[in-house]
DNA sequence: TTGTAAGCGTTATCAA
DNA sequence: TTGATAACGCTTACAA
């Protein structure tokens, strides 16, 4: 019942002809006598043949494979736009190599190197910092890449991302006109390109909106929900150089991180948007049934993973040189966790 | 700066030496003069050379790549577990590909033909159906398999999960202990191992109970929030065979589910647990914050994902046929989104 | 200490 | 219409 390895060659002794008759009849080539060509193909199927792609890539200089490297696996922002890449790849006939690197600059630079020692034809990349677009630039003419989730600092390489800066803008300008003047930034980490472009959208926008800019209300961390707590737990017990009163209303770079802001709130006994008003980003898909629902601010993030996939792809099967930076645009969702303050 | 293919040979010419040494160079081979050594393996640095995953898999029957093939790549239940999967995938050098199955058996098994055409050393599958616990069997010579996320019908194969009867039986006993007779199921798809599994804990557990089953109770769907939006929408406007007033409470297989029936109270104004109680199933990390949270079951997702990734990669580098089995407890979240009643 | 040669499973070219 | 042969890049006896 078990047979050691179903290769062409076992095929061939089996059928009697040459390996290489099996492999042209597996081809459907048509130099081939229709009926032995037949005969093989039911030989193959009855001993579930399935061509090596080690071999055929070997061969080829093709392994159907990409590879998808991104900042937080778990988060329901990346899970959704990956969930959008894995469908194009699967409908192209690709397979999806998945990788983490949370937020660490080596551990992005590892999974890239793996990757293209595994042969993927190309990359999608939300990356850590600006460093490491240059390492994937170094590297461009061996796997094509496409990065998401941040601008670039050059424009010859291939994009999809979501302007952070106009995001902000959104938050802010909408807490501004809710009456809110102070407002805590609670940033993602601080080499993060997104952060970065978001902390400039933030300072612009109350610069135009002339609101003075105070440097310790952005606060600069990692994306998750005990690391949020952990700085509310300080500032609300004036452990903080900013203090409860210094703000009114607090904008996150991440639904997650405005969760951790709901996280505090229910154990400090404060309340949004009573007490502070909370604007997120991302709009992952539970924030509408919150308490109270979160206003933040919509990224496309189907769009984002569709794009990106399908760009890759058109770049990879046309051998082209692709350079597209798309823009998609950042959308307010309000709901209840902003207050009207006089 | 650019060079074709930076292979051994390439090297070897480059060093001026035989394409055998400089393999045995790179390997650190004690048989290779140490300064040559040392002078190979600088070159290798400059140039950049990566070995070829490919040929090496080819020749060695290793590729250092496992299949993590899952029926909801979105699925924040789901995401937490293959992050933990990828964590420890990671720290022992393996990559991983990642399937979305779609709750198809269809697609499962175009999936498991593709990652063994891809040559994965193993596979972590959370399978839509009995039958392709069958496919995976017959191909268990060649690829070690783990099972997750449901109780296989064979005690032959190698499985980490959940007992989602206990799961059930959890939920339902909390809902009669509360006072609630009359309990609506919203399940999964019918042909989902684990909804069948959780079903009969359903079952069983009302009649321990003494409550009489009544089949259409029981609902069968997509899980996802759309779905189960409309089948309340149906439930609500009479146009289904359970009426508004057929029950008290609502348990459902996935927290996915009972978001939607969030939903659904936000459209139609009923309230939870004023008009319905409901109790989800996987404590999935937002539920804590919903309006009202979520009385869940829990389900240790991570443990999940870092004991099948350690099980399957236990078992490849042995090469022993694990078969151990792991039954994981579920466990009861007590939160606001049941009412007591008299 | 270094080099030669065979083989992993394909594909593709050319000869029979 | 079929078969022999070389090549993809690597590992590993074995020979020099």
């Amino acid at each position: 019942m078990k047979h050691p390895n179903v290769t062409i060659k076992f095929l061939a002794d089996i059928a009697g002809v040459s390996f290489s008759t099996v492999a042209k009849a597996l081809h459907n080539d048509p130099a081939i006598n229709i009926d032995t060509r037949r005969r093989i193909q039911k030989i193959a199927e009855e001993y579930n043949y399935r061509p090596n792609i080690l071999a055929k890539g070997l061969r080829n200089r093709r392994t159907k494979t990409i590879g998808v490297i991104l900042n937080d696996l778990q988060s329901p922002f990346y899970s959704e736009i990956y969930k959008a890449i894995g469908d194009v790849l699967e409908q192209k006939g690709y397979t999806m190599f998945l990788a983490d690197s949370k937020y660490e600059e080596e551990l992005e630079k590892k999974n890239i190197s793996t990757m293209i020692g595994q042969g993927v034809e190309g990359l999608i990349v939300s990356s850590v910092s600006e460093a490491s677009e240059n390492i994937a630039l170094l590297l461009r003419e061996s796997v094509k890449t496409v990065f998401i989730d941040n601008r670039p600092s050059r424009d010859d390489i291939c994009c999809v991302y979501v302007d952070h800066e106009a995001a902000a803008s959104l938050a802010i300008r909408h807490l501004v006109a809710s009456g809110h003047r102070n407002i805590l930034l609670l940033n993602g980490p601080e080499n993060l390109p997104s952060s970065q472009h978001f902390a400039r959208g933030y300072r612009e926008t109350l610069k135009a909106c002339h609101i003075p800019y105070r440097d310790e209300l952005v606060k600069f961390n990692a994306i998750d929900i005990a690391t949020t707590t952990h700085l509310m737990d300080n500032i609300i017990n004036g452990n903080d150089a900013v203090k409860p009163d210094d703000f009114t209303a607090i904008v996150t770079l991440s639904d997650v991180t405005a969760i951790g802001v709901y996280d505090a709130a229910m154990t400090h006994g404060f309340t949004i948007p009573g007490t502070y008003s909370v604007v997120g980003y991302d709009n992952i898909f539970s924030t509408k049934y919150l308490n109270p629902p979160l206003t933040t601010i919509h990224q496309p993030k189907e769009q984002t993973g569709v794009l990106a996939a399908t760009l890759l792809l058109e770049s990879i099967e046309n051998q082209a040189c692709n350079m597209t930076q798309i823009i998609l645009n950042p959308e307010l969702k309000s709901r209840a966790s902003v207050r009207i303050i006089s």
